[in-house]
DNA sequence: TAGCTACGGCTTTGCCG
DNA sequence: GGCAAAGCCGTAG
């Protein structure tokens, strides 16, 4: 049984992985309550009589003590550290870490430079000081847990990676979620579900063939009885769900305080602690005392996942190539009540079988492992989604302090000039023939740890001879720098991640390399500041540039380029010559920025431009209604491996990638490029897509889905045409005395009508046929017809012409 | 429970006595 | 009715 630890004793030391972690303020100071997963199992650690931490300068140290006479449970401590301006420090150390933004501002409006003072530390970094502070202070029973341990400690590197106990929960509801129908739970070894119903006695039906077992139960409160002691049986280190925390977890707490029953699915029988999310009323996070709460939507978000939308039905379909167990998923509220009264059995496979596609896609993607090694990264908990800024603080804070450094603190009141973002090239319009791409590989990074661009290398600069220069006065030090280390660590560790297949661990470590640049940039970051941000963006703009031009004195064109490559166009070259030039073009400017970077600034250049995609045809749209190339939208038949019998076509930007045109429009868009590309025919495809549009042959095609991005009522200014459908939808539910769908968000589906936008369930009006002929097809149409001297209008009046 | 900017296209809205 | 600006969304990187 796991039980509340004695660190002294335990000897426990870092390779405990955080499952969750709790504040608690008390008059004696910070309680923190660790739930880990250990080598020996959960282990529950409660660290009391913490305080929070800010530092000042050591000269202003009797102003301090004079203004926080009046304050009860502060101490100062000296350190070894100083801030920037190389002044030596003083630690501060509080009982209330809420005091502690107040003390903060107090002493800044006094003229007290305090540094570091909001540190929001992260876990791990948070774990490693605490840990070490309280065992000290088990030992030596003092007081005395000054800011040294967090300069003698290290950070551990590990290969402890926990063997986590899963589960999959899903529940079913009647379809205004006020009446619970069950409640299903599935691991490798589990297939319970928990149904109300006329009982039936304590049996379970086993249902063999779809080797579940249920149970009916004669009340709410015995399922959720049931299902509460059958997760403390199994007791799970993760659960996982399909929008788990604001729609399963949230209905069982509801159930749970109307039936005034306790819902205790935590360890050691705790409840749920529920936290409002800052930007929405409805939004809420769910922490569950030492079982991490694995949204499989939030989690593939945060791993880039990219879904046209993140249902259930459609992620599994796309994944596993199989959905849910009803037939009609638009109509499943409906579908599920019937079974309910009509088929229990059915109804426990349908609730088993979202378990089960939630468990699999997890299993499929490796979702766990991505989270294990995301959180070992970024020292935050396991189900914590976002938070970069935060995981910045947990790798950037404790190496800065070992060289003897504190952070400023976030300073959102200070205006940051704007530095620009990626360097667009106007682009060359046309149909072109053999296309090719060269990238720089994670330029971004890369330019980082080429330039030494990082908060202190610019610190300890000021004092250099001879820095290297960066943008808008950034100027970095040649020797002392952290940023680019743990670029170049990552990377190794990335490329070693890579030969193991460890694609989990690769991808996170991508995704945390990738958001440095984000993070410089923002107000949200301690280190903000645009002569970091414009000396990475800015020196990206140089480097594309000048690869161009190197391309081009190559005796290429380039006829595009964003943020990190450059697109060049070879014409009619032999097929079996591509491959060779890509790789030659690419060498040459890698070769070319080595000498170049050497010779200019002295230093080693990790730029790294590929070789890594060749189409044999290209499009290039022009902005609709001028003559010049377009940015961000193309479209190219792709050769794979210089085998064009595995060709397809790839669409960036345009319609057919976007979700708010319509089916119709979209396929439209591949059949057409399809037959332009391979010099079919197309003006038949064309006029029999219009004509079959016009007799209604594509009715089910027409749908236009778009979010609504803010409340329904906060459009004010303008109300676009999704809003009106949106609103049209809400006064018919109300009128039907159904609950209310769009008001805060979320998605709709509409159609035009000759009465403008009308929402998909409750069309009224007759489809506006013109619209999606003159709106969605012919703007796709004349897009590439133009570059094949025809039009629409062309096409069509030829058709009438033939009538 | 704070990563970024650049860009295009469609629609509505405001202005024009 | 015609035009430009602003609002909004989704996308590339």
């Amino acid at each position: 049984m796991p039980t509340d630890t004695n660190l002294a004793s335990s000897g426990i030391e870092l390779d405990g992985f955080i499952l969750t972690r709790q504040w608690v303020e008390s008059a004696s100071g910070i309680e923190l309550i660790f739930w880990l997963a250990t080598e020996q199992g959960p282990l529950r650690l409660r660290l009391s009589g913490q305080e929070a931490i800010c530092f000042f300068p050591e000269s202003q140290q009797p102003q301090v003590e004079t203004i926080l006479a009046k304050q009860t449970g502060w101490r100062i401590a000296s350190t070894q550290l100083k801030n920037f301006d190389s002044e030596p420090i003083c630690a501060l150390y509080l009982k209330s870490r809420r005091k502690l933004f107040d003390i903060r501002d107090k002493l800044n409006a006094k003229g007290i430079r305090v540094a570091e003072a909001d540190i929001k530390p992260t876990d791990r970094f948070l774990m490693e000081r605490f840990i070490t502070a309280a065992v000290s202070i088990a030992g030596e029973q003092s007081r005395k847990s000054g800011f040294k341990e967090i300069v003698a400690s290290k950070l551990k590197a590990t290969d402890f990676r926990p063997d986590l106990r899963a589960v999959s929960i899903d529940i079913e509801t009647d379809y205004q979620a006020s009446t619970l129908y069950s409640i299903a739970i599935y691991s490798a070894d589990v297939a319970v579900v928990y149904m109300v119903g006329r009982a039936v006695g304590s049996a379970a039906v086993v249902d063999n063939e779809a080797g579940l077992e249920l149970h009916v139960l004669g009340s709410e409160r015995e399922v959720i009885r049931a299902f509460a002691e059958k997760i403390r049986e199994l007791d799970p280190d993760v659960i996982m769900g399909w929008n788990i925390v604001n729609f399963d977890l949230r209905c069982l707490q509801d159930f749970s305080d109307r039936l005034k029953m306790p819902l205790e699915l935590g360890r050691n029988a705790e409840p749920i602690a529920w936290r409002k999310a800052r930007d929405s009323n409805d939004r809420y996070y769910a922490l569950l005392p030492g079982r991490a709460v694995l949204d499989g939507i939030e989690l593939m978000r945060s791993a880039t996942y990219q879904f046209e939308n993140f249902s259930l039905e459609h992620v599994s379909r796309q994944l596993l190539d199989r959905g849910k167990l009803v037939e009609d998923v638009d109509q499943r509220g409906a579908e599920i009540t019937t079974l309910f009264n009509t088929d229990k059995a059915a109804l426990a496979r349908y609730n088993l079988e979202d378990c089960r596609l939630v468990w699999d896609i997890f299993e499929k993607e490796k979702l766990i492992s991505f989270a294990i090694e995301r959180s070992l990264l970024t020292g935050l908990e396991l189900d914590r989604y976002g938070g970069s800024v935060a995981a910045f603080d947990f790798l950037y804070l404790p190496r800065l302090h070992r060289k003897g450094f504190v952070a400023p603190f976030v300073d959102d009141s200070s205006v940051s000039n704007v530095s620009p973002g990626g360097y667009v090239m106007t682009s060359i319009p046309g149909i072109h023939e053999n296309v090719i791409v060269l990238d720089f590989k994670s330029l971004y990074p890369s330019i980082i740890r080429t330039f030494h661009v990082d908060p202190l290398a610019m610190a300890v600069a000021i004092k250099e001879a001879n820095p290297i220069e960066g943008y808008d006065g950034g100027k970095f030090s040649r020797s002392e720098f952290i940023l680019p280390e743990l670029i170049a660590t990552l990377w190794a560790a990335r490329d070693k991640a890579k030969v193991s297949r460890n694609a989990a661990l690769s991808q996170a470590i991508k995704i945390i390399m990738n958001s440095f640049y984000g993070i410089l940039g923002t107000v949200g970051c301690r280190f903000l500041d645009s002569r970091l941000v414009s000396s990475i963006t800015k020196r990206g703009h140089e480097i594309l540039i000048q690869s161009k031009k190197i391309i081009e004195d190559a005796g290429y064109q380039v006829i595009y380029g964003d943020t990190d490559s450059v697109f060049v166009l070879l014409g009619s070259v032999p097929s079996e010559q591509v491959q060779m030039i890509g790789n030659d073009l690419a060498d040459k400017l890698n070769k070319w920025w080595t000498v170049k970077l050497q010779e200019n600034h002295g230093i080693e250049s990790f730029l790294d431009m590929e070789f890594e995609t060749h189409f044999s045809k290209f499009l290039m749209p022009t902005v609709r209604g001028s003559d010049a190339g377009s940015k961000k939208r193309y479209a190219g038949l792709v050769i794979d491996n210089g085998e064009p019998s595995k060709s397809r076509i790839l669409f960036k930007g345009l319609e057919s990638v976007r979700s708010d045109w319509s089916p119709l429009a979209r396929e439209f868009q591949q059949g057409l490029y399809q037959r332009i590309f391979h010099d079919q025919p197309f003006e038949d495809y064309i006029k029999e897509t219009v004509l079959g549009l016009s007799e209604g042959e594509f009715e089910d095609k027409l749908v236009l889905r778009k979010r609504l991005r803010r409340k329904l009522k906060e459009y004010v200014k303008n109300v676009p045409p999704h809003v009106q459908a949106a609103r049209k939808a809400e006064e018919i539910r109300r009128q039907r005395n159904l609950p209310s769908l769009y008001q805060s968000g979320g998605w709709i589906e509409y159609i035009m009508t000759i009465n403008g936008a009308e929402p998909r369930q409750y069309r009224e009006s007759a489809i506006d046929y013109e619209f999606y002929i003159e709106r969605q097809l012919t703007p796709i149409a004349d897009a590439i017809l133009v570059f094949k001297s025809s039009s629409m209008e062309k096409i069509l009046n030829n058709q009438i012409g033939l009538f």
